[in-house]
DNA sequence: CGTTTTTGACCAGCGC
DNA sequence: GCGCTGGTCAAAAACG
């Protein structure tokens, strides 16, 4: 964004809107769950950006180009529920075009269009909610706490190579593409691998993928991050787009 | 007609 | 203190 657009506002607007709406957090410390999905399909054309998401409805609200990375990242927030504040950023990594890099933050407030019967039950009533009635829930929402006793098995189907070390951190899920869930930290065990494999088309950052800089990650977030990470895998399990 | 996508601009946090 | 990057909102257009 350095090399064409010019963000020279004349200041002819109005003002700026007194609406305040909520833009309080923005760098802060939130759930962030990075899903690396490998889509490697189609011989040469990867027409695949969004489809292998999740079973809920996703409504792109912005876009735009990462430094270190030719690709731009797509912005997407839960288009199902207006009082949802699930949002999800989905970029490419630097490296593998064929690889997409989601990375699901907060996380949703009601049930999926498929296992709403199998989550459906703490509120007695509430049976629309058109603009999101009075209640600060969005963080604690302790429902979608079991469900099958099968989860994730290791398939032994990598990718090719690499991944060894971080094992312990990284799941492989089976899926028509490669579905890795992985957290920042563990993210920076894959920096030095890719890193070592380029090294000829890096201009300042080896690379942007695993730029995730989360400074506070204390342990408590840990478990939360496994625990939202059960969540997924059902739903990853059932996403198959291909 | 309704919903979603696209593009531009602004704001806020972080780095230097 | 200034500059840069990232993230979100808003308005308009396109598509179903």
């Amino acid at each position: 964004m350095d090399g064409s657009v010019s963000p020279k506002l004349a200041s002819h607007e109005s003002e700026v809107k007194p609406t305040e709406t909520q833009a309080s957090k923005r760098r802060k410390v939130v759930e962030r769950i990075v899903v690396t999905v490998k889509v490697g399909e189609n011989g040469g054309k990867q027409k695949n950006d969004g489809p292998p998401s999740d079973l809920w409805s996703w409504r792109k609200y912005g876009q735009k180009p990462i430094k270190g990375s030719p690709y731009p990242r797509g912005y997407y927030r839960c288009s199902t529920s207006k009082g949802c504040s699930a949002k999800k950023q989905v970029e490419r990594c630097k490296t593998d075009a064929s690889m997409l890099i989601i990375t699901y933050t907060s996380s949703h407030n009601h049930p999926g269009p498929d296992l709403d019967s199998a989550v459906v039950k703490q509120s007695p009533e509430q049976p629309s909610e058109d603009d999101k009635p009075p209640t600060p829930k969005q963080e604690e929402v302790p429902e979608v706490a079991e469900q099958e006793p099968e989860e994730v098995q290791n398939e032994g189907s990598k990718t090719s190579s690499d991944e060894e070390a971080s094992e312990e951190h990284f799941h492989y899920l089976q899926s028509p593409f490669n579905v890795i869930i992985s957290q920042e930290d563990s993210f920076m065990g894959t920096v030095e691998k890719t890193h070592d494999s380029l090294g000829f088309l890096l201009d300042e950052q080896p690379l942007s993928c695993p730029r995730i800089t989360t400074s506070s990650t204390p342990k408590s977030d840990e478990n939360d991050f496994f625990d939202e990470l059960e969540e997924l895998y059902p739903y990853l399990q059932l996403s198959q787009v291909s």
